[in-house]
DNA sequence: AGTCAATAGTTTATTTTATCAACTAATTCC
DNA sequence: GGAATTAGTTGATAAAATAAACTATTGACT
């Protein structure tokens, strides 16, 4: 019988580059966003819409710009996912009474109502994804990520 | 004066999207990534081409399917990434003697040589993202990710 | 042995994402 | 007031993800 799928993972994860940290987080973020998006697609989202969504939704009253930054995508990315979440009546652009250059992005009822539900799939997703880990652990890992991703 | 960066990221990192451990890997990941192909550039590699070279030069001889799933990539692209490599001479396919069908992914003097300048530079650049972390910390979220990023 | 299903690799096409330059309008700095 | 900077937008181009179709095996079954 030819090599299992399972053995031969094994052998490929005694290799240096399964030590790696950065390699771990490209491989658990895979595992992750893909059951994330099956998930979301249901409610015609992905994983970026709904950081956008989730952004909008909260009480932080975000700029283009700040999505940008918080989200490490490119400005002009986030014009297309406003103007998605926009023409689906999920977000508007306020314009900033303090600077007219700059938007406002706020959700909508209707994105407020979305995002609701969209938060209890991802946050089952989340649970399967990290089904192997005790609370303790997923707060761990959460205080250890947030360091790495906020340092600076 | 108009707000600053930082206050604005601290406004958004209080947000509920700022605690959930598939967004902060997505953040963690962007940022590592970008410093690593930054160095690798330099080796006129990326972090992928890193990644199916270090396990070329391992002695794990991987078949391409293996890399694939390994890397949670499409096997198309792992024929271009072989492909890119083997022209460079610093991998070569070898037949798998005991599966006609099947290659066998191995580095060549040149590779390893290559590999082992490309993985100073990476440690070095994970030095760098992960600085706010004590060794400890870091075995730990090494551990945590490996759960996470091997689980099923 | 012979058929049939499944697998490894490849090619090609399509879509999505990333990167970057150019432009407008508004703001800040001097 | 004028120069430099910034937020958002558009458009072009390159890189990456996704998926279908095809070849050459191999494996399973009868």
């Amino acid at each position: 019988m030819a090599e299992t799928h399972t053995s031969s993972r094994h052998r490929l994860q005694s290799t240096d580059l399964a030590t790696e940290i950065e390699f771990l987080m490209a491989r658990a973020r895979a595992l992750g966003t893909s059951k994330a998006n099956e998930q979301l697609a249901a409610l015609n989202l992905k994983a970026r819409s709904y950081a956008v969504l989730a952004l909008a939704c909260s009480d932080s009253r975000p700029s283009q710009r700040e999505l940008a930054e918080f989200l490490s995508l490119d400005a002009s990315q986030i014009v297309a996912l406003v103007d998605g979440l926009e023409s689906r009546g999920l977000v508007v652009r306020e314009p900033d009474t303090s600077d007219r250059r700059s938007n406002v992005i706020v959700g909508t009822p209707e994105g407020v109502a979305l995002y609701e539900r969209a938060v209890s799939v991802v946050s089952a997703a989340e649970g399967k994804s990290l089904g192997s880990l005790s609370e303790t652990e997923r707060d761990q890992l959460r205080e250890l990520l947030a360091r790495v991703a906020f340092e600076g």
